[in-house]
DNA sequence: ATACTTATTATAATAATTCTAAACTATTGA
DNA sequence: TCAATAGTTTAGAATTATTATAATAAGTAT
């Protein structure tokens, strides 16, 4: 058999049914070097690339949203065009180049630990994200 | 006359043309003490329980975009479902309770100053801000 | 196997945002 | 004064992003 038993397992572990759309979204998140951004049109990209039969835009918002909640995904908001999601689920800082609409990890040491001197009453912090926008150095706002 | 004096010479100073939409929505947003967040929607519905004729929503776009390119506003995502934007125009960090949905500004002394110590090379920093989501502290991840 | 229950898919619907043609406003030059 | 014209603004129409739900498929029990 191939690897896609790890995938398989993975998902039936999660309590998650390993249909073959779900696995063909996992190859392609999951089955790689480095971690990476991406939002749904890039992803609904790359599987009609590598695919024949189609996977619904729907199942692919499904399947990215269950996978966020069981933990194998991050979203990160940046502006209200689209979502982007990370397959780094550790908590950790990012660059957005406004130029060229990428997403960039801080490394560890990019970035001073934040520190929270004061919380609101009765709340519980649930993440300290630092977004850093970025751009070319010559000013072109217009 | 009405102090609406004061918002259109604002916009004419701005190079924005003082139409009527643009005052009621000036009236609306800045003629308070303390500033605010404020989704489209919200927005809206404030304009159509404070006015008889109504504004169109593109309109409503228009203007904030205008506003927000002005620097009269910040936009602030915090998820896909929408954007918001804050009178405070300030650079300070959010608090988001994901119970309420609510935005809150972080006081000056709640959080330590974010320190970048690594750059992008050859870009240049346009804003540094955290955001900070907090829920009840009785755990209901379903 | 077959019936039954529950999860999943994908079409259809909705909500958020942007495009663009028409309406308006300001400027120019007779 | 007041067309003609150029530039700006409005808002209905169109598009894009996302979600709801009816149909389908997968798992479970008999
Ligand atoms: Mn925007
Ligand atoms: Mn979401
Ligand atoms: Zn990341
Ligand atoms: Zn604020």
């Amino acid at each position: 058999m191939n690897f896609n038993t790890e995938f398989v397992n993975k998902l039936r572990i999660s309590g998650l049914r390993p249909t073959k759309q779900r696995i063909k979204i996992c190859e392609i998140l999951f089955n790689r070097e480095k971690t990476f951004h991406f939002t749904i049109n890039d992803l609904s990209k790359m599987i009609s690339e590598k695919l024949n039969e189609k996977i619904s835009l729907a199942t692919i918002y499904n399947t990215i949203h269950a996978f966020k909640k069981k933990g194998y995904l991050k979203e990160i908001s940046i502006n209200s065009d689209k979502s982007y999601f990370d397959t780094n689920t550790s908590i950790h800082h990012h660059f957005y180049d406004e130029d060229t609409n990428q997403l960039i990890d801080c490394n560890e040491d990019d970035i001073n630990e934040v520190k929270i001197n004061n919380n609101l009453t009765g709340k519980k912090i649930n993440s300290v994200e630092v977004l850093i926008k970025v751009a070319s150095d010559n000013q072109n706002q217009n």
